[in-house]
DNA sequence: GTACAGTTTGGTCATTCGCCCAAGGTGTTC
DNA sequence: GAACACCTTGGGCGAATGACCAAACTGTAC
């Protein structure tokens, strides 16, 4: 039993959209072509001006649905975790990136440049930054972060995504023991 | 009395390294073409292949040559500082960008990101990247922080690089009371 | 079985790109 | 002033790109 069109039109919009978000990690978000989008998923080039207006709106949605996946599966370990210095290791992991694919970090780095070029994408980004902030800096002032718990968050985010910045070029920064002075950051004391 | 051939391909080269910088922010690395650098600078397209062998080299030339010129910069201004406290407040400001143009930030990040594709680039960014983690470092552990120096460093390193992405998309964030966490982040104990 | 809406195909179009090069300048050296 | 090295000009080439479109295809509804 052959899938419906729409069924098959759902499918080949999804490839598009994954492959997508593998070739901004690969070629940076002004290198990905139409082509490259249609050849990586195994369609035809003229497929992608079907389903998307341009290939900026490719990439935008592509990138945006990356970012909320990954933003949502943080948040929701996060909750789930009731020590303030387990916390932070998960943060660390999560650069680290033996939780996340590889291509994770330049994905959304990317992001954020691009989001200087299109309003609507900044948009975006900054209500899912905002909520990240809110919700880490919420679960920071449960566990007794007495001081700033917004600018704290703040700053945690900022680590995660300066550190994947640098690790690209250097991953030996990911051996250094960055658990402690983190958890001096969070302004968490591990004896209450 | 006109300058020799020499000296205006000097000139020349510097006009073309400065607009190629001006570029990488506007429209980012892959969006960066020999006859928009050259309209830039005020001269002919042709100019571009003659100075330069590609245009990834130019790029790399010119990203290379501000990352120098900010790291120097910081590093000097930051050894003369005394106080930890306000060495902090120093790097605060330097996110926040009134002692920095506001496209200092998006150069860095495109940087960092082409230096994935650009082993020469990586090499020699890894190696900047490293003299200010290790100046850093020992200018923290000079003022009493004593744990871990390095891992202290590459964090506030990286707080610096991430802090200018988010900013990017949201402003705002600039106005949270930071200074307090990172010098918790430091580790130094303001009166010893 | 016929009309229909959504999907896919394969190709074309104008534009822009990186890179190249022969010819023309220009200040310096002998 | 002739030879020289360096810089600049203006044009041009093939390749790649984003976007577009008519025709073919396919499962569904009537």
């Amino acid at each position: 039993m052959s899938p419906s069109s729409v069924e098959r039109g759902r499918e080949t919009r999804a490839r598009l959209l994954d492959a997508a978000t593998q070739l901004i990690a690969e070629y940076g978000w002004g290198g990905v072509t139409t082509r490259k989008v249609a050849e990586r998923a195994g369609l035809r080039p003229g497929l992608v001006h079907y389903h998307f207006d341009s290939v900026d709106d490719l990439l935008i949605e592509a990138s945006l649905g990356y970012a909320r996946r990954v933003a949502t599966e943080l948040i929701s370990a996060l909750t789930q975790i009731g020590d303030g210095a387990s916390g932070m290791d998960l943060l660390l992991a999560s650069v680290t990136g033996y939780a996340t694919d590889e291509a994770g970090a330049s994905v959304f780095s990317e992001m954020f440049l691009a989001a200087a070029r299109h309003p609507r994408l900044r948009q975006e980004l900054a209500g899912l930054l905002g909520e990240c902030r809110a919700t880490l800096a919420g679960w920071l002032s449960e566990r007794g972060s007495d001081t700033d718990p917004e600018a704290t968050a703040a700053l945690l985010l900022a680590v995660i995504d300066g550190l994947a910045l640098h690790r690209l070029i250097d991953p030996g920064i990911g051996d250094l023991p960055m658990a402690g002075p983190l958890r001096r950051l969070a302004g968490l004391n591990t004896r209450p």
